[in-house]
DNA sequence: TGAAAAATACCCCCGGAAGGGGGATTTCCG
DNA sequence: CGGAAATCCCCCTTCCGGGGGTATTTTTCA
């Protein structure tokens, strides 16, 4: 016999609150434990509410919901958190991750995707909407056209790892002075002068 | 009208190959316009073959998927590759997601989900099965109980982006010496003495 | 409320890392 | 053949990085 999934909804919009109660409860073995509107009303209650998914809009008053998801994993560790938002904006994206939400959709998914999405989540996903993983996947993506050479790029990767000259140039088994000259052109090919603006330029870039 | 898509299927396993010709043709609007069961021999054909996706498995004699996929992109460069692969290595997702790859399949996938990842694919989204979807966001999260306060996390983070003492003292409007004292409390709370072994520490446990 | 943790600031010392100026050679590829 | 890439060497100056202390204030939380 499966155990029946305790869902919480926090959600700020009345009339989607309802709608995703709905239907989620008539998914067999779903039960909708609890609905607020904000995290600051469901904070208190949430531990006693023990869901084991949480259903999480990011636009609410007050503590919004990316900076809600570590006050909640804080208090049910166990509880998977899915988005749910409008906006696909990248860094509210990656900072729900960071932060650890299990699965971000946006709100023009269909009710079967939210379904599916919880399973999902229950079993280990990372269940997303397509745009989300599109961009995700975009944000793995390496610049294809580098102005760095091969040497130059594995050099400036090893800057970004916090190492020093020699260190670079006994990994690679070339001389300090090789390493000084190829720092020297990433430099002037970047237009910097300092490890900090190459690295800036590097990561904006996205060249390693 | 809507204009046919060309598929390209490179994989070394026969009867895969034959298999996924088979399921492909059978969608109206795809059309299978080659198969090779490696990237060399598709090599110099690529480009009159024209394609608009590439399913492309990792595990192939010669140059394997991965190292394929940069060579496939210069060749052409409008071509959506998906990966297609038995297993589910982490190293091997990055770097073919870094090389350009636009989706991750693992085989192990219905056949809907193959003709449904071409479409995703072709419509700019990121096809990828659940598990891979599930890795990518673990891939996300940061570590919860970090040694670090958040002050040390910021400053690490700063560190990490190649920035000097003062430089961190500037930007956080407090003195240098305020700065070594939180570096000294890093170093000693992460067990290191240097920058480059601190951010190894840093980086290995998702401290940042 | 009261102790612990975090954040702030200051002193001393030393080695060598970082960045910029030159010049030179070999190897490889289109 | 010419150019880019990769290698190595010399000079120079600045000031950064790491380690040894100590101390005050603010915040946090039990």
């Amino acid at each position: 016999m499966q155990k029946t999934i305790r869902i919480v909804i926090i959600e700020d919009d009345q009339i989607l609150q309802h709608a995703y109660k709905q239907l989620i409860e008539d998914e067999c073995g779903f039960q909708v434990v609890s609905c607020y509107s904000s995290f600051d009303a469901a904070e208190k209650k949430l531990v006693t509410d023990d869901p084991g998914i949480i259903l999480l809009d990011i636009e609410l008053p007050g503590t919004n919901g990316v900076q809600a998801i570590p006050l909640i994993k804080k208090l049910v560790p166990k509880a998977m958190v899915i988005m749910l938002t409008v906006y696909e904006i990248e860094e509210q994206i990656f900072a729900a991750l960071a932060n650890g939400a299990s699965g971000y959709l946006t709100k023009d998914v269909s009710s079967a995707k939210i379904i599916e999405a919880i399973y999902d989540a229950r079993a280990g996903g990372g269940p997303m909407s397509k745009k989300i993983a599109s961009i995700v996947i975009k944000s793995f993506q390496k610049n294809t056209d580098s102005p760095l050479s091969k040497r130059e790029t594995e050099i400036i990767k090893m800057i970004s790892e916090g190492k020093k000259r020699n260190e670079i140039a006994d990994e690679l088994f070339i001389e300090l002075e090789t390493v000084k000259t190829h720092i020297k052109n990433i430099y002037s090919k970047l237009n910097v002068n300092s490890r900090s603006d190459a690295l800036k330029v590097v990561k904006k870039n996205r060249l390693i």
